[in-house]
DNA sequence: CTTTGTATTAACAAAATTGTTAAACATACA
DNA sequence: TGTATGTTTAACAATTTTGTTAATACAAAG
């Protein structure tokens, strides 16, 4: 008998895997416990079903996504526009080191309503947290002349967009416009914190 | 009996909604044939496979899809800034009508190397038609200082990605900014377009 | 009005997938 | 040592999903 140092970990392990690769419907029980190296019977003795199974890693990789705006904006030390940067930066890293979570949580959020409520609360919370402060900035640079007027939801959109995106295109378009991904990604996380400071018009 | 009119114009339409929803393994037969209003049989009848059956539909739209940059930019009547308008606008419009498209046919690319690699050809194909007129032209316009120097794959990738992560976000944010969709989508195509014109840093 | 080919249905079969269980096993600890 | 506890396995069962077929209805052509 193979005893496993830890077989609820290498289950959740090669769970996280198949099911960020193939979503809630194409994932299989049986995949999921070749990929931990266990019998299938495992799953269900820890985890009972692949549903208990796949909200376990649902819900914490929601909280993930819902956090990874705040923290470099929030850091009032430097200026606005520091912070926007460093923001894009790190939230462009955050979906590159997790780039297929989108994914799976746009589809997953879509085929199932419960979840979708759920998840519509925790960022109209975010929004809620995040956009008085920010939109108080922005008007604060705009009334200087320092930037162009812009709403805060718009420009969290355009970040948030810019930056998802090249990761869902990603698959479709590898080696189309670069031999090399890590120079093509480090050039279009450059390109995407240029589309926004032109946006924000700022001036050097 | 009950007959149909034309069954196989049903299920095509059923099977394309239901694969648009929730993708290849999460469609299942016996739904298509409830939303066709048909017995399942039929569909084994007409297309033989569920593979056969999204195949088809799956090829008719990558046709749509890697046609859809072209003709708002190619004709060379207008100015080029009026011509980068009306493609965004139009590619926008047309993921509008379309707002499942994208995600199934990323999803189902990334679960099917040999899908993918046609794919890949056709877009490189697509870029390559594309991409020196446009490059010409832009460079034209920054020689003039009439535009900022960019390179004409990441003026295509800032409108795709712009116009793309709104529809994919759609359902998660749907109501979370404004309480109208049709008003908050309204908004968003001006601002991509604002953003792509500030990013090419036009005068006017 | 019969023949012929296509369309439809229900019942069945096969395959894939998920879930269950009883028995074997390992380990710690009395 | 033996026994209690949690872990693992293989075999099985249930369910879901896909695919098949034989019987039959229907419409059009001859």
């Amino acid at each position: 008998m193979e005893r496993h140092e830890n077989t609820e970990q290498e289950i959740l392990r090669a769970a996280e895997q198949e099911f960020l690769e193939k979503g809630f419907a194409g994932a299989k029980i049986m995949s999921i416990a070749q990929r931990a190296g266990v019998n299938h019977a495992m799953i269900h003795y820890y985890f009972r079903t692949k549903e208990n199974l796949f909200n376990r890693l649902f819900e914490e990789k929601i909280r993930l996504l819902t956090t990874n705006l705040y923290p470099a904006l929030a850091n009032t030390e430097q200026p606005l526009i520091e912070r926007i940067k460093n923001t894009i930066s790190s939230h462009f890293d955050f979906i590159a080191e997790n780039h297929n979570l989108p994914r799976l949580v746009v589809n997953e959020i879509i085929s199932n309503p419960k979840r979708r409520k759920i998840f519509r609360q925790k960022i109209q919370f975010a929004i809620k947290t995040l956009k008085p402060a920010l939109q108080t900035e922005l008007d604060q640079l705009a009334d200087n002349r320092q930037i162009q007027h812009i709403k805060a939801e718009d420009l969290i959109l355009d970040v948030v967009s810019l930056n998802l995106a090249i990761f869902i295109l990603f698959p479709l378009i590898e080696g189309v416009f670069a031999d090399d991904n890590k120079t093509f990604l480090e050039h279009r996380k450059e390109e995407n914190i240029k589309v926004i400071l032109s946006r924000l018009n700022y001036k050097i």
